[in-house]
DNA sequence: TACGCATATAACAATATCCATATATAATAA
DNA sequence: TTATTATATATGGATATTGTTATATGCGTA
């Protein structure tokens, strides 16, 4: 069973270059910490949080927490016609993600994953 | 050759529930004048214009006069994506258009469209 | 020309969004 | 306990977005 997921709720959440770039580097890397999304994304951790939340409570993006670290990833649930809506404007705009890509392959220090919770 | 449409730009307009639906609705009508998309959307005329005009600023569509009339359509030289996700958005949210697809139906005296011109 | 219809735009108020700064919470380590 | 690190939230100001009302423009017709 998925998520319900509004679809003007989703275009508001993807209306704004953070959390767009935001949600298609999770959907590239499948889970990202705060730290390593402040990194990729060149942002202040305040603002990075903020817009986490706003992803989190529009139902895109699930959290986890281990140890200091909060996870966050696209949410295991989301309905197909998300899925699929978020593949095609990553492969139509391929440009998006070079440049937080980048930083997140030059950080140092990045948190182990544990074995996945699920 | 297609058009470029930057995504944040192409998500803000579609963050909305007029225009997302005017979208959807000229995507499965084909063409649809501003008198047209007033009745179905239930929406004053003003604000059906203003709707319409971001829409064709940002590149999503173009409109025709034919006459006393202005039809619109989605832009013929989209990008692929831009379509692929329309379609998409469209057939994982099939209950957005009912309701005014519904009015347009039952809408009597709409203009007829000359020969399409191009 | 004048008039009516279709559409676009302007002006304004109400509301929403965004960012930065400051502060709060939670986990870990000493 | 205290300190440190990671993350979340609150507050306030700047800016953007939205809808309504009023007005302008453009076409067709008398």
């Amino acid at each position: 069973m998925s998520l319900h997921l509004d679809p003007v709720l989703l275009f508001k959440c993807l209306a704004d270059e953070t959390r767009l770039v935001m949600s298609l580097l999770l959907q590239a890397e499948g889970e990202l910490c705060v730290c390593e999304l402040t990194c990729a994304l060149d942002a202040s951790q305040p603002k990075v949080s903020r817009h986490l939340a706003q992803l989190r409570h529009c139902g895109l993006l699930q959290d986890r927490r281990q140890g200091q670290w909060i996870f966050y990833r696209l949410h295991p649930q989301l309905p197909a016609w998300v899925n699929l809506l978020l593949q095609t404007t990553q492969q139509g705009n391929p440009d998006l993600l070079i440049a937080s890509a980048a930083r997140l392959a030059q950080m140092g220090e990045r948190p182990e994953r544990d074995a996945a919770c699920c």
